[in-house]
RNA sequence: CGGGGCGUAGCUCAGCCUGGUAGAGCGCUUGGUUCGGGACCAAGAGGCCGUAGGUUCGAAUCCUAUCGCCCCGACCA
């Protein structure tokens, strides 16, 4: 039984926002902090199995672009991220660093990779000698580690698993190219699968990647209206091919340096996911990226009824299979009230019962993930049934979130305004003009802790003022707090 | 790295002030009765109280050191 002291409950939103990010976790078997080791977590086999069925969507993509796949060492040697000027800058201070091995000091140390940029730089080097090795497009899944003072499971911690893309191409016109191809498809990604709504953008110099010429992303808003970067593509320019000597001879006979990208999203994507859909009852799963489509529930009623609905179960589930959909039927020995619970919290979109009143009438009652009410659906046709209203659902919680988006993005044209708008934990999507400089950025993160977040992609040319400093700009671009 | 908090059963915690040899709820095991929104009864299993020293006849409790974790700030996918 289940009291009000029991560790097994759900903090509402409103109480206290984090809280609930942790127990929806917990609830659904997403996670849990390694404990032993500082800012890392386990990843459990639900939250795990999520992260599959992203890999696999994304991987198609990947491929169906011309990508292949590669694996670089974790180890990187520690000189290889101060080629770069601006990369060893951005990330010296998240490294972790191996010194020993073998029981003896190194000669020189091997930083764990916080990204590949640079070993595979090295390796570009080798690989490429002319235009027709051009262009190079490799993606790699890997785990990295970025020594973080403050973690939160699955938005940031010391270790996180991500995929990779690194390319090199002849010219700058075809990396852009590909910087913005694979956005494009990041976005799709996000909104088409996750049933999560982002904005396009270009990040500002402040914001952009260590090291490169331009960087691109993604951004979701989550419910408490915060922003998340959910994805990044970046434009290397030829940074990291001087850095690492990566040339080619071009058509013309002459060495040069190749122009390249690199493009990445991490399980950070789940964190995302938890913050755009769940509720107070748990988490809830769009139904692409959802490893359970269907709990079947047996209510088994008096002696002699448990073998009929035994039977009509198991027929159900073996139906609900023939379509491509990942059903279980949940026979375990707990009441069916407890197993309810469960599956809603581990955020199932659709629920079956079946009882001996269903059986004896041919048909079942059915709870999607966010009904508050229970329908009853005949027996024949099901499987069909249910695979077209989970495509429904699927487009039900992007319009839900869409719209949730579009009500908290707001145009804001007066510091007063801006400052409401931000008060206190509050925070919203603002669209407001600003003057281009890192002077009025860091003036407003420092104010209010509020970052420009992009700047999108489709935002018109409209002449105004900064919101802050009243100086002259030509758009407006997107302000939020961020995680 | 600054400020705060906490390490006692699988989990959440009480006990510590005022030393006397280990507790609760949930979970777990077994048996029975149950099953249309987190079942009930009964019987059980489970902890050298983070670690190392010290004080004491005696330490979860007092002292010292140490390690770890969480929260709040400065940095970040």
């Amino acid at each position: 039984m289940a009291n009000d002291k029991s560790p097994d409950k759900i903090t509402p939103r409103a109480e206290d926002y984090s809280r609930w990010y942790l127990d929806v976790i917990r609830q659904a078997g997403l996670a849990e902090p390694a404990e032993v080791v500082k800012g890392c977590m386990v990843i459990k086999p639900h939250g795990y199995a999520i992260w599959e069925k992203i890999q696999r969507a994304l991987d198609d993509r990947f491929k169906e672009t011309g990508h292949q796949n590669a694996y670089f060492p974790l180890l990187i040697p520690e000189s290889f991220l101060k080629k770069e000027a601006e990369h060893v800058e951005g990330f010296s201070p998240e490294l972790a660093v191996v010194t020993h091995a073998g029981g003896q000091k190194l000669e020189e140390a091997y930083v764990i990779r916080p990204t590949s940029e640079t070993i595979i730089g090295h390796f570009f080097a080798k690989w490429i000698q002319s235009w027709r090795d051009l262009p190079l497009l490799i993606n790699q899944w890997a785990n990295v580690m970025r020594w973080e003072l403050r973690t939160r499971m699955f938005l940031r911690t010391g270790e996180f698993l991500w995929q990779e893309g690194h390319t090199a191409h002849a010219s700058h016109e075809e990396a852009v190219e590909e910087v913005k191809r694979m956005l494009k498809i990041y976005a799709e990604f996000a909104e088409g699968h996750m049933a999560m709504p982002v904005v396009c953008g270009v990040k500002t110099e402040s914001e952009k990647f260590a090291g490169a010429v331009q960087s691109f992303c993604i951004e979701a808003m989550m419910q408490d209206n915060k922003a998340l970067q959910a994805g990044t593509s970046h434009d290397l320019g030829q940074n990291f091919g001087k850095a690492f000597d990566v040339k080619f001879q071009n058509k013309e006979g002459n060495q040069e340096f190749v122009w390249q990208t690199s493009w990445g999203v991490s399980t950070r994507l789940i964190g995302g996911l938890i913050m755009t859909h769940s509720d107070d009852n748990g988490l809830v799963l769009p139904p692409k990226l959802a490893p359970v489509h269907v709990a079947i529930v047996p209510i088994f009623g008096k002696g002699g009824d448990e073998a009929k609905v035994r039977e009509a179960g198991a027929s159900i589930e073996k139906e609900l299979k023939a379509q491509g959909l990942a059903a279980v039927f949940d026979t375990r020995e707990h009441k069916p009230g407890f197993k309810y619970f469960e599956w809603e919290q581990k955020g199932v979109p659709l629920r079956i019962e079946i009882g001996p009143r269903d059986v004896d009438a041919n048909q079942v009652t059915v709870k999607d993930r966010l009904a508050t009410a229970k329908e009853t659906w005949p027996r024949a046709g099901l499987g069909e049934r249910v695979k077209a209203y989970l495509d429904t659902f699927q487009n039900t919680l992007f319009e839900r979130a869409r719209k949730r988006m579009n009500d908290n993005t707001v145009r804001v044209d007066t510091w007063d305004d801006f400052k409401s708008v931000f008060a206190g934990e509050n925070s919203k999507f603002v669209m407001a003009h600003w003057d281009g400089t890192r002077e009025t950025e860091a003036k407003i993160k420092e104010e209010l802790k509020v970052t420009v977040r992009c700047i999108p992609l489709d935002a018109p040319e409209e002449p105004g003022t900064c919101v802050l400093t009243g100086k002259p700009s030509s758009r407006r671009v997107l302000f939020a707090k961020s995680y």
